[in-house]
DNA sequence: CGATAAATTGACCGGTTGGTAAAACCTTAC
DNA sequence: GTAAGGTTTTACCAACCGGTCAATTTATCG
């Protein structure tokens, strides 16, 4: 007995391992199919075991669920925070938006998980959208306040600003199976260089303020 | 007898009107939980009717799935297709941000119906990717390149242009909660002015040639 | 009006869903 | 070894799923 969470016990091997092979399972099914969509038969046998098997170690879906969006959540908001206030906007900005796009090429099924939470009208995780997630992007949106009024870059709407380098990086992961149809084969390895490459510039040349003659 | 499709007839008042009203009931289910996450059952009280008498008019699930993606896929490709090759770079690409915000705006379901499809892997129109809207960018593509060429806007990739002017206004539909809970109360009526503006300025910016000196 | 076709319903079907109970099976530590 | 606790399986359940059917009700039209 004492399955997950052993009490105050330490868990066992065989519960370590396990368990990531369940969740490991689950973001495969999860990202592709959404919370409804997704059954436990569907993980379970993905994982390599039976229903009960997997049930033995998360009580419910939704637990299954709700430890892949905790983990998830944690390492997505990762790259804002990095943001510095003290740091060159050109290069900071330029970072950032080469971290979001590698974890769409590295982490697309996370992207994918993510993306169908909120699209479904974010019923597991709306407090931390309104809590944490928001306490940040207004953080960081003030910093971006304070580079435009310095002059440092253009003026513009800093929340809108963080909005597009998420929508454009994330689109790589959320939307690649019509990125890969419309670009057919002219981007069997390019691809994400070419992305980057454009979208660097994209922001860039939109930020830059613009020389006095 | 005669359901839907009423053989070489002409369709019913009624027929036409509860159509009518599964497809409005539908859109809202499907593109809030995916097509696997949505049920028939769901969907007919949505309708104020019998699974039964839904099914009545469409034969299964799958039939009013497929006929809401067909509607909603013309209307989608509408902006891009009146991007003119003879009109003026910047004002094409303005019009272009207005009309899919404007998308955005007054037919957020439809954009969330077709994230779902595409998220979940696009099993139900990976022809029409592959297709008619590879072909279509590719003409658009070519346009762009044209531009660039004549110096009337900047040397970049345009899938990659393309493909982030879909984000960022798609953002906007698929992402509203998102939008909402960051933006907080700041946002009541001026977020779409505030967004278009934005996007406007960070596209023509990025996009302008820069002058000889 | 009456007749004919269209629309609606309730009862039902086989399969799947999330989840449980208990017994059988392994691991581990003494 | 053996006993205790951890793990896995088999069998099962009630609810729900997409879909069918026959019977009933309603609209249409001469």
């Amino acid at each position: 007995m004492i399955p997950r969470a052993a009490k105050t016990q330490r868990r066992t091997r065989i519960q370590e391992e396990k368990e990531e092979k369940i969740l490991e399972a689950a973001l495969d099914v999860f990202s592709a199919y959404g919370f409804r969509g997704a059954t436990i038969d569907q993980i379970a046998e993905a994982a390599g075991m039976s229903k009960p098997n997997l049930l033995y170690y998360f009580r419910t879906k939704e637990a299954v669920h709700r430890t892949l969006l905790d983990r998830m959540l944690f390492t997505w908001l990762e790259p804002l925070k990095a943001f510095d206030a003290d740091g060159d906007p050109e290069t900071e900005i330029r970072s950032y938006i080469r971290r979001k796009l590698e974890m769409s090429r590295d982490f697309p099924r996370e992207s994918r998980l993510f993306a169908n939470e909120i699209l479904q009208g974010a019923p597991h995780i709306e407090d931390e959208l309104t809590g944490p997630l928001k306490a940040l992007v207004d953080e960081k949106a003030q910093v971006i306040r304070a580079w435009a009024k310095a002059g440092k870059i253009v003026r513009c709407d800093p929340y809108h600003l963080i909005f597009s380098i998420w929508s454009t990086t994330q689109h790589y992961a959320d939307f690649d199976v019509q990125v890969r149809a419309v670009l057919g084969d002219k981007a069997g390895e390019g691809r994400f260089e070419d992305a980057a490459r454009y979208l660097e510039e994209l922001f860039l040349r939109g930020l830059k303020v613009e020389k006095a003659p």
